[in-house]
DNA sequence: AGAATGATTAGAAAGTTATCGAATCAATAT
DNA sequence: ATATTGATTCGATAACTTTCTAATCATTCT
């Protein structure tokens, strides 16, 4: 996105279009164009430095002069495409945990503890959600939060351990 | 030239980019956009003025709120066609003009005076440039100067007064 | 090597634009 | 009528951009 808003401001620039137009019609050198534009070198190169680094141009030297050109293939995009937000990524890993949540959850409750090892470290995970990285609980604690998700603390807080989402030294636990 | 320059720059701005893509998705009004991006209404409404103006977006009331949306067609032009200038109008009038006067012309000599009424006229107001307008010259000036461009200056002479182009009284001759 | 030529960079000045708060406007509801 | 709600306009400010001059760099020619 960020890319297509800088090739947009680059486009927006009336010095610049009338550089693109020389360029559409021939390649061409700083110098020249600054004659053709009555502009300084240094402004001309300004511009095309510009635009060479966002790929809008290239250039390569010969003799004495930069030959720059242009870099049609850009131009080829509808206007649609350049506006257009890109969609966000769709992580296939990420909907697939949603899809298990939704699935064991309801109203925020635990409905069963899948038996799938896979989908159980999910759940799991998601539980431990309600926990605080760093920080050290006792039974009780731990207990009292697996319970508002389902009746059976004992074999979830159990799980946790097993699955190395929680650790465990004597009474206390804290998240991994 | 000048609406497409400024079209890139309405669409070279980060703010309305959000705002257009916002639209792109369903119509809106001020205070929901101004909420949707952290911005201030007054904010959104610059931007939506702007885009109005320039027809990028249609506003309409309903009720308490003014409805915006976008004008699709506008992003359906290629990039490409945002950069290009506009080639300069072809006028085919112009362009009969020239076909007709180097068709009549070889090495700046008149060749022969054309049988057809329009493109005479087209080939002796040629000649005609060389005569200052609101200049007086005589008959052997005249001469003098139309033989440049044929031998028979007599003719090309009297054709001119026909056609309009010049005027005479007496032994003066002017152009018209 | 050093002179010449064109390109690039740095720094400064001038112009443009996005944003906001405050004031005003326009339509609706009480 | 008046209060309310959302839209718009105005003026100020801050940030960004273009352009220039002057200095420096890189390549080619003598």
């Amino acid at each position: 996105m960020k890319e297509k808003l800088e090739l947009l401001k680059l486009l927006a620039d009336e010095t610049r279009l009338e550089i693109l137009n020389i360029l559409l019609k021939e390649d061409s050198y700083v110098e020249k164009i600054a004659c053709d534009l009555s502009l300084t070198p240094a402004t001309i190169c300004y511009h095309l430095k510009k635009m060479e680094s966002a790929g809008v141009v290239n250039c390569s030297r010969s003799q004495f002069y930069m030959i720059y050109s242009l870099n049609r293939e850009i131009f080829n995009k509808p206007l649609y495409e350049m506006i257009k937000k890109d969609e966000p990524v769709i992580d296939t890993e990420e909907k697939y945990k949603k899809e298990v949540i939704s699935h064991f959850f309801k109203y925020g409750r635990l409905t069963q503890l899948p038996t799938q090892r896979k989908k159980r470290e999910i759940v799991l995970l998601e539980i431990a959600k309600e926990f605080k990285s760093g920080e050290k609980y006792d039974e009780k604690e731990v207990n009292e939060i697996i319970h508002r998700f389902h009746e059976d603390h004992c074999t979830i807080r159990r799980e946790m351990i097993a699955c190395g989402i929680m650790a465990r030294e004597k009474e206390t636990y804290w998240l991994l």
